[in-house]
DNA sequence: AGAGGTGGTG
DNA sequence: CATGCACCACCTCT
């Protein structure tokens, strides 16, 4: 990799001819873009790389006009573009340029899956670090930096532009090759057909109302405050500093969010003894100033993590939120959502209501019904499962009807929420005690109940233990379409070494659930996207969150698209779970949520 | 800068 | 023997 073989185009005629004569028969080619911002809709494009195994292509986008024969390359269905974080790519050349690239291989998802579950492993996918790992080549990426000034180019950025395209064919070689060696082939044409999807999503964004997140904040900051005053004058008496000061002003005599004063509040002053000041143990404490400080934190969380800071993400120019989507950001495929999180949003009305469609349009609120439960009953095929879903029956009044020997009508809330409880700790790998304490039962009684729900669950049992088995042996998971999650297992004689084990064990029971279920998710998105260009619905995609997808589509075509939104969820399900059906619930409404 | 604690989501 | 999966943001403290 010395010496890059590269052409600066700097004419439209020159342009025309190395996409006649040399790109245009290339059935593989390497995409890159160099600009001034990270932001697509700040950014301004001023290198487009097109490479091929021998030759770099660096067009200087400021002084070319016509893109038509570029759109045309880079949208081609049938020519395979390789990209490293292509996302970044396709939103720049999509805003400044209206190309759509289509037919991606990426070298980042793919290195993801390779060592999804490993540490680090998001660490690992650096083009840096891919060239250093398959080719032993040392990339300078600090040259990257010097474009955001937006400049005239120099040789040292075209020489930097040109390898960054030019590294990508021969790690393409050796990446695919394990990708194929790991059976991973399957997973990685979903991840690189989710790609383009992502981008359009995160281009898209959402709209915010401003003023109700505003007004929601004020109400909340009065509580906040008002709690936290009732505190301070609470245990004031309890503090040599008590007095007030020269204006008459009471001081606080505890910083409300430092865990440290808190427990010395708690044990030293009140001899209350808590172990940490976490929820469940404010609320055994059954004393008044945890109840209050319960309250304070609940104003002072939503007020901290939702509040002014998620507003000053808003786009300058599309006055819309944009976070970022990470396809591989979990190690079971699911979406990691930042800047803002919208996946942690609070479910509560008054927060999510703020979030809606713009003027003239709708959003279309969709998501799975039971998921991973369904998932569970298709992989465990335990005919009781699988009849309650069949027959449409509800899971955990069925289970608890058969657990507590009880008719289907004469199930109470009780027995119901008890179940409820075992049926989704069971995906977690949940053992008796964390389920006893959450039921309210003692240890022994929540380990006869749970033997009891396993011998009427029999299939349910087998296949949990065979997924924690067979991770142990192989040292992986996989999911219905063969995602990987890999552990890294622990030596016999690490006198951890029991502890470690059980921890991935109940990793892998998990995986394949949840890893399925967002397969399953990452599948709709695919075919939503597919269905709304083909139908020519004017909207898109805005949000997903694990096991729901959200659109923004006009309202004239509400209806159209919320029906399209439903039965690709369920077909894309039904393409993956073959024993239980798949339900997706669709509502339109202004507002996120139902 | 990074760790640990706390708490929001599915 | 102990035994709850997957994330991200914010805070304080070192």
């Amino acid at each position: 990799m010395q010496d890059p073989q590269f052409e600066h185009i700097t004419s439209q005629d020159r342009l025309s001819e190395v996409i006649e004569k040399d790109l245009k028969k290339r059935d593989i080619i390497a995409i890159d873009t160099e600009g001034t911002s990270l932001d697509p809709y700040a950014n301004k494009l001023l290198l487009l790389q097109i490479g091929t195994p021998e030759k770099a292509y660096i067009l200087d986008i400021r002084k070319l006009k016509d893109f038509s024969l570029v759109k045309e390359l880079l949208e081609d269905p049938k020519r395979l573009k390789l990209t490293q974080n292509g996302k970044f790519d396709y939103e720049a050349l999509k805003v400044s340029l209206g190309i759509a690239m289509k037919n991606i291989y990426d070298t980042m998802l793919a290195e993801a899956l390779l060592n999804a579950g490993l540490e680090s492993s998001p660490r690992l996918s650096s083009l840096k670090l891919l060239a250093k790992n398959y080719l032993d080549v040392d990339l300078k990426k600090e040259i990257r930096e010097t474009f955001m000034a937006g400049g005239k180019i120099t040789k040292d950025q075209l020489e930097y532009a040109a390898l960054d395209v030019l590294v990508l064919f021969p790690i393409f070689g050796k990446q695919y090759a394990k990708i194929k060696e790991k059976s991973l082939t399957k997973t990685a044409k979903l991840e690189f057909a989710v790609l383009p999807v992502v981008g359009e999503m995160e281009l898209r964004g959402t709209a915010i109302d401003v003023n109700k997140w505003r007004t929601n904040l004020e109400s909340l900051k009065i509580k906040r405050d008002e709690m936290a005053k009732k505190i301070q004058s609470e245990i004031r008496p309890l503090y040599k500093n008590s007095q007030a000061d020269l204006f008459g002003n009471m001081g606080n005599v505890v910083n409300l969010n430092s865990q440290k004063q808190l427990m010395e509040l708690f044990n030293d002053k009140l001899g209350l003894e808590l172990p940490s000041t976490g929820v469940s143990f404010l609320q055994k404490a059954h004393h008044p100033v945890a109840q209050l400080l319960l309250e304070y934190r609940g104003y002072e969380k939503l007020l901290s993590s939702f509040g002014e800071n998620l507003i000053s993400k808003i786009n300058k120019k599309t006055k819309r939120l944009h976070p970022d989507f990470f396809q591989l950001g979990t190690a079971t495929g699911r979406f990691s959502c930042s800047n803002p999180n919208l996946q942690q949003i609070p479910r509560d009305a008054t927060f999510r209501s703020c979030f809606l469609a713009k003027k003239g349009y709708k959003l279309i609120n969709a998501d799975y019904s039971q998921a991973e439960l369904r998932i569970l009953a298709d992989y465990s095929r335990d005919p009781a499962f699988v009849k309650a879903y069949r027959e449409n029956a509800d899971l955990h009044t069925l289970t608890a009807s058969q657990m507590y020997n009880v008719p289907f009508e004469k199930v109470t809330k009780e027995m119901r929420q008890a179940t409820k409880t075992i049926n989704f700790g069971l995906m977690y790998g949940r053992g008796a005690v964390s389920i006893g304490i959450q039921i309210g039962i003692s240890a022994d009684e929540a380990k006869k109940l749970l033997d009891k729900y396993f011998k009427t669950y029999e299939g349910v049992k087998k296949w949990l233990d065979k997924a924690a088995a067979e991770a142990v042996q192989k040292g992986y998971a996989e999911t219905r379409i063969g995602r990987k999650r890999w552990f890294t297992l622990p030596d016999k004689s690490d006198p951890s070494y029991t502890r470690e084990i059980g921890s991935i064990e109940r990793a892998a029971k998990n995986h394949p659930i949840q890893g399925t279920s967002a397969d399953m998710t990452k599948l709709a998105l695919v075919f939503i996207n597919a269905r709304f260009e083909k139908e020519g619905i004017n909207g898109g995609i805005v949000h997903t969150v694990h096991d729901e997808i959200v659109s923004e589509v006009i309202e004239e075509q509400a209806e159209l698209a919320s029906k399209i939104q439903q039965e690709e969820m369920v077909r894309a399900g039904e393409t993956l779970v073959k024993n239980v059906p798949i339900v997706a619930d669709v509502a339109i409404s202004d507002v996120w949520g139902h």
